[in-house]
DNA sequence: ACGATACCGTGAACAGCGTTCACCGTCAAT
DNA sequence: ATTGACGGTGAACGCTGTTCACGGTATCGT
């Protein structure tokens, strides 16, 4: 199995089983899981942008291309770290609960932890999560899904929306950086605020009257609302007939 | 917020009001629009990652350092090219319509002018959209959910859940790809599949039951199902007492 | 116990990126 | 006709991801 590193075929069981042999690797410095977990740490501290190869390299104490015995590519790397921090979700689940709750449970569960882990969701979004822990994490919402009697197809639809919406909303409200200002820093929410009433009014009605209210930093209440706003959706869909997403006269 | 980056100031009525003055700077041969335009292009033909500021000098036939009379930064110019590609959604709505169609008509223009231009979704979640045609899709949001009787607060909840969760998809769903293919590739989605087949069953039983429904290409009909549901939830929720969103028990 | 061998970090290099800046030509205004 | 601002040039700086020949080291077969 160990021989499977460089013309793997690259499917992507290479992404799952490769880590399988910590026994031999647990004895040496540097391992694939040490780099990940620093890849991880370094995150934490100075925010997904500061991860760098290089600045890699240097916290481990390492030359940059050594990391490259142990990882394919930056790209790997990032899934990698994508499913080290799907990991710390939760997958559990109380199976007595309504299926609305259930997912409304890991939904949140899922959003703490890229809230803990900001920037992280972007890389979520850029790569495709894989990894055995993503799976993990699919497998936990289907189930619900699946047993509350959504069809096959239905119940795809559902986690896709589900999913994609917690993490679009983690990628769009939690962008950050360290050193930039975020709009939950009082002095810029001002401007901000200023800059909506600087707005012609003749061309945003709406918008102006509604501006402070709207761009607030009540991201919790956000999240909760669209959670159940779209679960009620599905609650909903659920008892209609099949042909229920025909409004092909929507799109015009 | 992102739009300014380092030297404070810069407050965003720069991306506004800076492009004022087209009345001198079109007998020029290179104008921030024309380097705007371009952008666009090279983006539209070669992939958002190909927007390079050496590529772009090259295509217009200038050393990449002579863009930075026009713009700021390569920051900037993707706030510009954002803006661009929003210009392009048609923010007219018959208000005739009940508010549901109105908002889905709209979702539907803005997803359709973004798949026309693959990649710039992922510039919209990693900017803050304040340009001029961004505020009007916001305005042509937020006024069918203004007369249908959403408060200001809830409305801007509504508002951002749609906008979220459009955006999203198009980010994630625009390249799904397995080992850098996208799964619209017949043989790549077999793959896909067999991969699926491949997992263990005992770890993840609903996942190898459904997996070839979930992932599959039907991206079309996973947004009008989303689209549908949301609405649909947030419908409901309109007519719901204001504590709605208290399921604090929710997030453990 | 010894030599072969596979492993793995080193250091240097390459190509490309965004960005800056002194320089100088061209054009508009005085 | 002189001045002066504007704007493109070319070269550089510091950064990035990635590759590769080179050794040293630890393991394995005999």
């Amino acid at each position: 199995m160990g021989t499977s590193s460089k013309h793997g075929a690259a499917t992507p069981r290479s992404l799952w089983f490769d880590a399988a042999e910590t026994d031999e690797e647990l004895r040496r410095t540097l391992t694939r899981e040490r780099v990940v977990n620093q890849a991880l740490a370094l995150i934490a501290q100075e925010g997904v942008e500061a991860l760098t190869m290089r600045a890699l390299g240097a916290r481990i104490g390492v030359v940059p291309g050594a990391l490259y015995r142990h990882v394919r590519s930056k790209e790997q790397l990032q899934d990698l770290v994508v499913d080290g921090v799907l990991a710390e979700v939760d997958c559990d689940l109380d199976q007595a609960l309504p299926w609305t709750e259930q997912i409304k449970v890991l939904a949140h569960r899922l959003r703490d932890v890229l809230e803990d882990h900001p920037g992280v969701a972007t890389l979520l979004k850029t790569r495709d999560p894989l990894g055995p822990h993503s799976l993990s994490l699919a497998e936990a919402f289907l189930l619900p899904l699946h047993d509350a009697g959504f069809p096959h197809r239905e119940a795809g639809l559902a986690f896709f929306l589900i999913v994609d919406y917690t993490i679009g909303f983690e990628v769009s409200s939690s962008r950050i950086s360290v050193n930039e200002q975020r709009v939950q820093d009082a002095a810029t929410r001002e401007r901000l605020h200023e800059f909506f009433r600087s707005l012609p009014g003749d061309r945003f009605p709406t918008l102006v009257a509604l501006g402070e209210h709207v761009w607030v930093d009540n991201r919790d209440e956000r999240f909760t609302a669209g959670i159940n706003a779209l679960i009620d959706g599905l609650h909903g869909a659920q008892r209609l007939p099949p042909e229920y997403t025909d409004h092909e006269a929507v799109s015009e």
